[in-house]
DNA sequence: ATACACCCCGTACCATAGTACGGAGTCAAT
DNA sequence: ATTGACTCCGTACTATGGTACGGGGTGTAT
């Protein structure tokens, strides 16, 4: 009897709901597995593959981009520069997200710079000068 | 006569949808201004007012963080201190983020160096390695 | 006074990423 | 052979952030 896990102990081992592996199914990211009778049976290699997507979904790629790169690794069509360019694009995208964070940040610290006076009511409150300044910027 | 703008000046100066401006009302975004009549009358610092959620979703804050942070500008209740607090809060929280985002970008600058020959076929591709041990760690 | 553009409202729909539910079927043990 | 746990499926629901639609009202210009 060759290893097969249950949707349930699948579920289990790699730490995901039932429900999400079944919706990964709906929506292409796993493939169906053999089905005993009506009940599906994974290989054991099932748990490495949703790590896969759950680690790839920390590095920011959503399920699609995740869908493509598990349809490039499992079909052999795509050569390595093909992962290295998708990779390099969302460091990319991160990097314009920190980017803008900071801007946002130091628009922020300038606000806070702006206050003299904690007790002041808000209505002479300077902050607020600040944050319409910097909005029509 | 004052200017004020219909909700269509409004989304065509501020570079939204009408129905985005009635959404951020159902949502209290935007407080609704008043009616002439049936129809929404808004003075002209709605546009930069709308800017605003713009720009702070740009810069990764939610609908709902956009709205405390509008609360503050608006609502004329608090103290200047408390102004002051929010915005210590949401610098601590942009920290948080971009601490995250440089986490996520050395993982996956870590990947991308896996990367020894481009035209490597993917079978071998040393990248996607690298994300499985990422997997089971 | 009639056309046409604009506005009203509620509701439905889109994507993303799941979670929950309910009725039916199945499997394994007692 | 019956219980209990598990599975099946479709569908509905969550949250976020909107977009689209349709039937009706309004406002202005000719």
């Amino acid at each position: 009897m060759n290893t097969s896990l249950t949707i349930g102990k699948l579920a289990q081992s790699s730490g995901v709901n039932v429900e999400t592996i079944r919706f990964y199914e709906r929506k292409g990211i796993l493939e169906q597995p053999k089905k005993n009778g009506s009940f599906r049976h994974y290989p054991a290699e099932y748990i490495d593959r949703i790590r896969f997507v759950k680690r790839s979904q920390e590095l920011g790629f959503t399920l699609s981009e995740v869908k493509e790169l598990l349809e490039l690794k499992i079909r052999n069509k795509a050569k390595c520069g093909d992962v290295l360019s998708k990779t390099e694009e969302k460091i990319k995208e991160i990097d314009t997200k920190i980017k803008d964070l900071k801007k946002m940040k130091k628009s922020l610290e300038g606000l806070a710079n702006c206050c003299v006076d904690l007790n002041q009511p808000l209505s002479d409150c300077p902050i607020l000068d600040c944050f319409i300044e910097g909005e029509s910027r």
